[in-house]
DNA sequence: AAATCAGAGCTAAACGTTTCGCGATTGAAG
DNA sequence: CTTCAATCGCGAAACGTTTAGCTCTGATTT
């Protein structure tokens, strides 16, 4: 059906190495040269890549797999990390295991079965044990905005401790005293992070913490909801309140919204991650921002990196830092 | 270095055309079929997919190309199609294109010389003349959310004509006759549509259109933000608008929320898309939904009918109805 | 007992490339 | 005019599968 290189060689009465030559950039007769490529232009010839990945054991293709599609944060990176790829000849096959640790295994070997070339992984659970195994078979692997206990490998991480300790510092020097949390489940590395920020804060500032204050949700919208009618059910609310991801601070809001609370007299609040969000609510709240773009190209160059077989500073470990960007969703209660 | 079919044969005695056989559920002895299992266990072996799809000129691969990454309308459908294509066992890669007409050239080659099994796009620019020539070559393509004039190929729609009716008419029936429309580029399909729709449900009512009520923006979150600034700045405002996708309405809320127009008494409001901004928006918004998940399916299902060769009714045209989640932003003007 | 047949396994070619090692050609150097 | 190195092209093997068509075995039929 489609021409090959079969076919070139005839049209030109070139061999089929010449033609291969030429094709990897070799060097050829510029008399060859011109005939080669009116040929191609003749018959259309596109380079069949999976006989010539039979060839090179590359599949040019980066397999990508983050914890949920429906989430701005991680399409967001898999859009920057695919920019970057494109432009370099790569393509990528994109996975999403909904938040199912079981899923997040098959795949994982899903991806490894397509034989990609190297793997890009927001990592949820025990997934650890797969991985190292294919560390072994040096399949280059780039962890990101997840560490994971006891593998070695190339990660990427938000400086989330920080990123915490920043927001709440932001309200305690505001002069809040009483501030809730809703946090993450355990199992997921960010959400300790994030919480250890708000313990070390209140450790550095000689703040008791009152456990009441402190809610745990599911990263999910229903749980924001939730946890923020617990806070202000409370005999004494918080006067401000950390919401730890983006769906639970959108959850947050549909209960402030629905409970009539007036942000920021009757409580403030700073949320996390998106921007559009942080501007349509009103008053426009006072988040944390991660530097996603940032995350998706360095996850795309790391993995190309050791693609290439570079292994410097192996393996590497790159903690970004975010930004707590100042709305009005915060009061002061000094003087 | 990974054990290939020629290891299995020597591990078991077999021929490598008998592996083979086993491996695509082929008879084989009782005796022999455990003997090849162990080997396979034993050897850990995968099959190379590669080699594979050379033989069998598939690569089990569909390419999706959309207009953009950080655009939840998109990502959820394809969230929906990689849901069905990978219980297929096939896999997806996943461009976008920025909006950009020449970059959805580019990418469509780059799927075409991926050597993908089909293509599903949701298309922008004119790109119907690379579309045909595909369509000769027999891979099986098809059309999301955007119907190309001039191009024989299987389409799934949404009925915008009538999703825009119904949400205008919504309106009338309260009493509204200023209705105003952020709508969106004439180059795209649905904005045309939606378009329509309001136009259509004036003639039906006899009501006149004000020309100065029909604001034309990009479908981005500025555009938005700007016409519905212009609309408040008229001498003889709207009582009522109607913004035509997601992001206009993101930046239509924006405004409004900067402005202080009271929603509904000032202003009546229909956006469009997202349910979760829909109730974080004070009061809750009345919507326009698309069945995304449906628009999802349908497209995967399509075009896995047509690989497998069953070209029944070609070329289908599936329109899916939208939904009116009528909440709290309209105003009953009448009496 | 001969003829027939089904089922299982095997041989070998093919898919479209890349690449190794060799031969041919050319032009400069001796 | 010979030699040598450099350059370019070629033949052939290889990558790991699938598959058409053949052989072999043993059971069934007559």
């Amino acid at each position: 059906m489609a021409a090959t290189i079969k076919d070139v060689a005839k049209y030109t009465g070139l061999s089929i190495a010449t033609i291969s030559k030429y094709l990897n950039g070799g060097n050829v007769l510029e008399e060859n040269r011109k005939l080669i490529e009116e040929a191609i232009r003749a018959l259309d010839f596109k380079v069949n890549e999976i006989a010539r990945g039979l060839k090179t054991n590359k599949t040019m293709t980066i397999g990508v797999l983050i914890p949920d599609f429906n989430n701005l944060f991680f399409t967001t990176i898999v859009s920057n990390i695919e920019n970057v790829l494109i432009k370099n000849g790569y393509s990528t096959i994109l996975c999403d295991y909904k938040n199912d640790i079981e899923l997040e295994k098959e795949k994982f070997n899903f991806l490894v079965n397509k034989q990609v070339d190297g793997i890009i992984i927001i990592p949820q659970g025990d997934i650890g044990g797969y991985i190292k195994e294919q560390l072994k078979k040096n399949i280059p692997l780039v962890l990101v905005d997840r560490a994971l206990e006891d593998v070695e490998c190339d990660t990427i991480l938000v400086d989330n401790m920080n990123a915490s300790y920043n927001a709440v510092e932001h309200l305690i020097t505001r002069g809040h005293r009483r501030i809730g949390i809703i946090r993450g489940p355990d199992n997921i590395f960010t959400s300790i992070e994030r919480l250890k920020g708000y313990i070390r804060v209140h450790k550095d500032y000689s703040m008791k913490i009152d456990e009441s204050l402190v809610k745990k949700g599911d990263n999910d919208v229903e749980s924001g909801y939730r946890c923020l009618n617990e806070l202000m059910e409370m005999d004494v609310p918080p006067t401000a309140v950390y919401i730890t991801n983006y769906e639970m601070t959108l959850g947050a809001i549909m209960a402030i919204n629905e409970r009539n609370v007036k942000v920021p007299d009757d409580l403030s609040v700073i949320g996390f991650d998106n921007l559009h969000i942080a501007r349509i609510v009103k008053p426009p709240l006072t988040i944390v921002v991660q530097p996603m773009e940032q995350i998706g190209e360095v996850a795309a160059n790391t993995v190309l990196k050791r693609i290439k077989g570079d292994m410097s500073n192996y393996p590497s470990m790159v903690r970004l830092k975010t930004e707590l960007m100042i709305n009005q969703s915060v009061k002061d209660l000094r003087g």
